[in-house]
DNA sequence: CAAATTCACTAAATCGATTTAGTAAAAAAC
DNA sequence: GTTTTTTACTAAATCGATTTAGTGAATTTG
């Protein structure tokens, strides 16, 4: 029981190929098909549960109606709620979406690239690790749409959507000196990308704009494959020994952070807010109903997946047009919880 | 600057591009090209930077090489574990992954499958939702590689991996029962599928055990598409007046049953498990640093997610062989932390 | 040394669509 | 009543690979 081709509905009727291809493509009327054969086509075609052979067409158009998307770790419910609306809506404009997790390793996003040009996507959506500036910069060249979100290369011109860091950073840290704390430490990954350097600028300007001093020592950068461990190791050096801390606030600058570092404060029998405050980026379930439930910086994550695909699919519609480029910046909002104390 | 082709390498050469195909799919010995020759197409191919197109060799061979994935919502993070794990298990062969994510709704993943029948995938791993029998059916008779995951249809004979969802709820109930909780309810999603139908038997069957009623009050269904305000209003109803507890422990069926209940619990100020006890299936980040660690069913997610892949992917490898259907059960495991009491 | 075999390659068909160029018959125009 | 135009279609090229069948030259065989 093989699949129905258009020929297969062309025999059947003892038309051509071309006719049965002009209706279902709604062009009988353009191309003047009686609309008794239209009729008829339409019917054979129905009758034969026909569904048109997306490669062969695409190898014919040069369209595969197909984005790519490569992120860090779809797994990671931040990835996953913009990986979500991405394809939700590519699929509004009869888009699929091939998914990649890179990783952040330029490595693996190098042959996913590679996979997915010869795939012939439409369009490329990417959270590009870092070391991936050589892998843009020749996207960019092939000329086919190409969107980076949640970070870019300042250096490379190319379409981009990302939050403002520095003033979510900004917001959070101030938000925590308001209420009173001084020594407020960051924890960070060193992804060595715009969007956490931004946060920890902000962090930083927070600090010097309240004259609070800037303590290197109670920065901490975490590769990116950290576990409990890794945290936990250093949130002990960050607290230092009981009665003298040396810390009374943390900003913890990815969830994945938050959440690992939140285990292991409360697991050396620290309290949160009262011994010592907390504020993240990201908002995932787990801050609802956590201990003391996390006041976090909460990033518009659909409006970034949803307008990503949006300018892509606007290229694609205006292929002649020369594009000017989307830099798009978006506001986070502060939602506050009770992990700051009051 | 467009994409080098066979011919483009085959005219660079002068040879033709029978060749150089020959060459490249590394058959050059087996059709005794000369030695000096295959270096040079293959010198050439790297000069030209030449990236198959997959699209015309998807036509030509009928293999796209690409695998279709039907889940609920890849935002949820049990999904989103799933899906990363059968994208990397995928790539492991050389296959490329399609999501989608079908809200439990048998339209839109009717909608889906059309859409990736005419992409030509080379095989299907779907979580099912209730009423598509009719379209996996449909898909069984194409012999195009299948396999259901998380849930199946008993009555249609198809590969599926699960976990015994019986014997996990039963261990989840058996575990209030022994911690002294008797006044036990069951708060679950009505999707009408064996996964969740099983979860609900096996509370049934250890309350039985124990010669503890079965109250169906104590059974909350809630729709697929719940928010908190639902999982609160099941929750008030079940704890009843203060004073008059109605209930001493919820075993929930779903994560995001439970982190919603949990919020909803202690909204509600009562303390877990001191005054209600609380088992969830799935095992989110959340449950490590809530209110109180809650004990929970783990899925072998991993497994779950690199069987299936490895079903298809052996079913592809040897087309002609009629495949034993492969019906694998997993073991789930209980993993105890303090919402149960001790 | 003629026939058979091996060697090193090539021509052309094919997959299933789209699309350009064209055609025979009917209708309209002059 | 011939020419032009319109109508309602079709043939064939094309996209970029794979693959079958074949070909001329060199080599081996008897």
């Amino acid at each position: 029981m093989k699949k129905t081709s258009l020929s297969d509905i062309a025999k059947h009727l003892g038309v051509s190929k071309t006719l049965v291809s002009f209706v279902l493509n709604g062009k009988g009327k353009e191309f003047r098909i009686s609309d008794e054969i239209c009729k008829k086509v339409l019917e054979v075609a129905k009758e034969l549960n026909y569904q048109p052979n997306r490669i062969a067409q695409g190898l014919r158009t040069g369209k595969t109606n197909t984005i790519g998307l490569i992120i860090a770790d779809i797994a990671n419910p931040f990835f996953g709620i913009l990986g979500r609306e991405i394809e939700q809506e590519a699929a509004r404009f009869g888009y699929r979406v091939i998914f990649c997790s890179s990783d952040e390793n330029p490595e693996k996003s190098k042959q996913q690239i590679a996979m997915l040009q010869q795939s012939q996507v439409d369009g490329y959506i990417i959270s590009p690790p870092k070391k991936s500036e050589d892998q843009i910069r020749s996207l960019v060249k092939s000329h086919i749409p190409l969107v980076l979100i949640d970070r870019y290369f300042p250096e490379i011109e190319c379409n981009h959507i990302s939050v403002d860091n520095f003033d979510a950073a900004y917001k959070a840290t101030n938000h925590l000196i308001a209420l009173g704390h001084k020594k407020i430490a960051n924890i960070t990954v060193n992804l060595d990308l715009v969007n956490m350097i931004e946060r920890t600028e902000g962090y930083k300007k927070a600090l010097l704009d309240a004259s609070l001093p800037v303590d290197e020592s109670l920065i901490k950068e975490l590769p990116f494959s950290h576990d409990n461990k890794d945290v936990a190791r250093a949130i002990k050096e960050l607290v230092g020994k009981p009665g003298n801390k040396k810390v009374d606030a943390i900003l913890f600058a990815t969830s994945k952070l938050g959440i690992n570092g939140i285990e292991s404060i409360t697991a050396m029998g620290l309290k949160i807010p009262d011994d010592i405050a907390v504020v993240s980026f990201d908002n995932p379930d787990a801050y609802k109903i956590c201990i003391s439930p996390v006041t976090v910086v909460n990033q518009p994550l659909k409006e970034i997946g949803k307008t990503a695909v949006q300018v892509i699919i606007n290229e694609l519609k205006h292929p002649d047009n020369i594009h000017k480029i989307q830099k798009i910046t978006l506001k986070t909002d502060l939602i506050i919880r009770k992990s700051c104390g009051s």
